[in-house]
RNA sequence: GGCCCCAUCGUCUAGCCCGGUCCAGGACGUCAGGUUCUCAUCCUGAAAACAGGGGUUCGAAUCCCCUUGGGGUCACCA
């Protein structure tokens, strides 16, 4: 695909927002930007649309994108998720300049500030290994009277909460009444030693009774009420800060100036702007883009798995009363019991959805990037498709048209703040597949087939075994498949009469009926001409132009035109009524084993 | 429920800030044609939206207010 030329649209003025609060203290320091996933998983695709707007404004800018790992819940994190999000990063083309990356030999490595950068080295990007950098913090706002350690339980708290709620009333955490809101009192300074000496506790910060504003750069100016917040929690009892906690001191330390996540965190922002004061910290200017939603407006997340498999296991339930959680559990080895929690959506297992969407047969929907990496679909069409998700360049092509196909090095200097929209987008999966489909089009044969042939052999081993080593049959094959592959994935599913074995009889009934057996036998009469034709063909000569030709011949010789020959042919060689084109079709399957399929199509229908 | 955000074709969106050039443009999808050895690709065309109501104004998709609708968030998750 060219690459267009551009103009802009209209000589838009960028005053949306205030551009006019920049960052105050440090002109001299870059901008930074960061993405700091939670390593529980794998990296969603609305993650992979904040990483790659906070890259591409760091790459704008001449800034710094980071990544900052922050697995301070003990439970959930697993150093296997953060590599599998640092290897979806980058396979997307999205490269953190700080923090963590994978090293040829496959460990971790980091990044970090280098001497003379302007900033002092942060030393370590993964949250669970900065506990003392918080804690001394927090210290600090215990001494200042800003923060106190609290000894109910978790289950108390729900108690108090549940009967709030129960009265239709937002539960605050009341503050106890000895403690005194920025003084270090002799009650307070009981309560920290007991907290020393190691009594269970957790430390909550005394949240300030005033107006908070938010100026973010997408929303405006976003106002909460004093009184509105209460005093939050921000160091578990298991010792690790919470999240709000930690955050606001990563960002200071580790030099963020700008911070752009989704919109469902805009609610989060007064606690971070309360705790950097409190903390004497600097507030990054914030940027909140819109969510991305499922097409029914729900929350695109991991649980829509299990939603899908749930639904698909009660549609055949509904149908065929035989089906019930012992015949599941047969059928796909899965524990019995966990399969009926899973139905009546007690539990959301990955592992069980899989199992059932593998039994009936149905696809799963797409939800992290590498359910997307592992379906087929390119990286730059994925980058390119979400990067429109609630932005655009707000370019035209020559032509007139909106500019929507772009790749990172366009994002990277044409990425600005004030062209994010404020509403939620829905994911639309079919205009992703077009993208997917634009973007392998556009490719030159030659990358399309060893980008191809490269998916396959690391997703659909098989296949890549029976095409084989030999560059020249991988191109041939990827030239014929090419245009009807949305996904690469497509390709395999278009290439299935390779996998078809030389001696196999089945042919698809219909097709034979119509093509074969219809006026008299006239499609095989036709496919007998033509086997006579390919026998005398060199095997040198076994080229997708000269069988086209070929059949051409046959066709134009019989009267017929190319069409009935065509079907003729097809069917004996691929079994069906459909295939890539025919030529390029019987050079990779070669002469041998064309002629063969063709005598044993013969030989079904002699009787 | 409290607080917060949002509102242009089915979907992503342009236009809105700086009101007239907009009986609203593009893309995906849909439908109808065409090209073609099948399936696709490709080409042409069509249907399809300013949530509703009040203002302001000579004039509103664009500015203001209300209503309605949608969403987010209220954890010892992040």
């Amino acid at each position: 695909m060219p690459r267009v030329r551009i103009r802009p649209a209209h000589g838009r003025c960028v005053t949306r927002a205030s551009t006019t609060r920049r960052y105050p203290c440090l002109p001299m320091n870059p901008i930074v930007t960061r993405f700091a996933p939670s390593p529980t998983g794998h990296l969603h695709i609305g993650g992979a649309r904040s990483a790659l707007f906070c890259w591409a404004f760091a790459k704008k800018n001449g800034g710094r994108f980071m990544l900052r790992i922050e697995d301070t819940d003990a439970a959930r994190s697993s150093l296997e998720s953060a590599r599998g999000i640092i290897e979806d990063l980058h396979w997307l083309g999205i490269v953190n300049d700080l923090g963590p990356y994978i090293a040829q030999n496959g460990s971790i490595g980091q990044h970090d500030w280098e001497a003379g950068s302007g900033h002092p080295p942060v030393g370590e990007y993964f949250q669970a290994k900065r506990v003392p950098i918080y804690n001394k913090y927090l210290e600090q706002l215990v001494r200042a009277g800003r923060a106190y350690p609290a000894f109910e339980s978790n289950e108390e708290i729900e108690a108090q909460r549940k009967v709030a709620v129960a009265a239709k009333q937002t539960y605050r955490y009341p503050r106890p009444a000895e403690i005194e809101y920025g003084n270090f009192n002799a009650a307070l300074e009981a309560r920290w030693k007991r907290a020393q000496s190691g009594e269970r506790h957790v430390v909550r910060f005394a949240a300030p009774n005033e107006e908070i504003v938010v100026h973010d750069q997408v929303l405006g100016d976003v106002k909460y009420a004093a009184g509105e917040m209460d005093d939050f929690v921000i160091r578990k009892a298991d010792g690790f800060p919470i999240y709000h906690f930690a955050v606001v001191i990563d960002d200071e330390t580790m030099g963020v100036t700008h911070v752009m996540r989704a919109q469902e965190h805009l609610n989060n922002t007064p606690r971070h702007v309360a705790l950097q004061r409190a903390l004497g910290f600097r507030t990054p200017i914030y940027a909140h883009m819109p969510l991305i939603v499922n097409m029914d407006n729900s929350k695109m997340s991991k649980r829509d798995k299990a939603k899908f498999a749930r639904k698909a296991a009660k549609d055949a339930m509904a149908k065929d009363k035989a089906i019930t959680a012992a015949s599941l559990s047969a059928s796909t080895g899965q524990d019995e019991k966990l399969i009926a929690q899973f139905l009546s959506a007690d539990n959301d297992s990955l592992e069980i959805a899989q199992a059932l969407a593998k039994h009936f047969k149905v696809p799963l929907p797409e939800i992290e990037v590498w359910d997307f990496r592992q379906n087929g679909y390119l990286p730059e069409a994925i980058t390119n498709f979400v990067s429109l998700l609630g932005w655009n360049p707000g370019l035209k092509t020559p032509d007139g048209k909106d500019l929507e196909k772009f790749d990172m090095q366009f994002l990277a200097s044409h990425f600005g703040i004030e062209r994010i929209g404020k509403q939620s987008s829905k994911f639309d999966r079919a205009k992703l597949l077009s993208f997917n489909a634009d973007a392998i089009n556009a490719l030159p044969d030659e990358v399309f087939a060893s980008r191809w042939r490269t998916w396959c052999e690391e997703f659909e081993p098989e296949f890549a075994r029976v095409v084989g080593s030999a560059d020249e049959r991988w191109l041939l094959l990827a030239r014929a498949v090419k245009p009807r592959a949305k996904t690469l994935r497509d390709g395999v599913r278009a290439s299935a009469f390779l996998l078809r074995s030389d001696d196999a009889t089945d042919f698809d009934a219909a097709a034979c009926e119509k093509n074969l057996l219809a006026s008299d036998r006239q499609g095989l009469s036709l496919l007998r001409t033509v086997r006579d034709r390919f026998e005398t063909v060199g095997e040198l000569e076994w080229t997708a132009p000269i069988l086209h030709s070929l059949i051409e011949q046959v066709g134009q010789q019989a009267g017929t035109g190319m069409g009935p020959v065509s079907q003729a042919v097809r069917i004996a060689i691929a079994g069906a009524a459909v295939s890539p084109p025919l030529g390029e079709s019987l050079a990779v399957l070669g002469k041998a084993a064309s002629l063969t399929r063709i005598r044993r199509c013969f030989e079904r229908f002699s009787a």
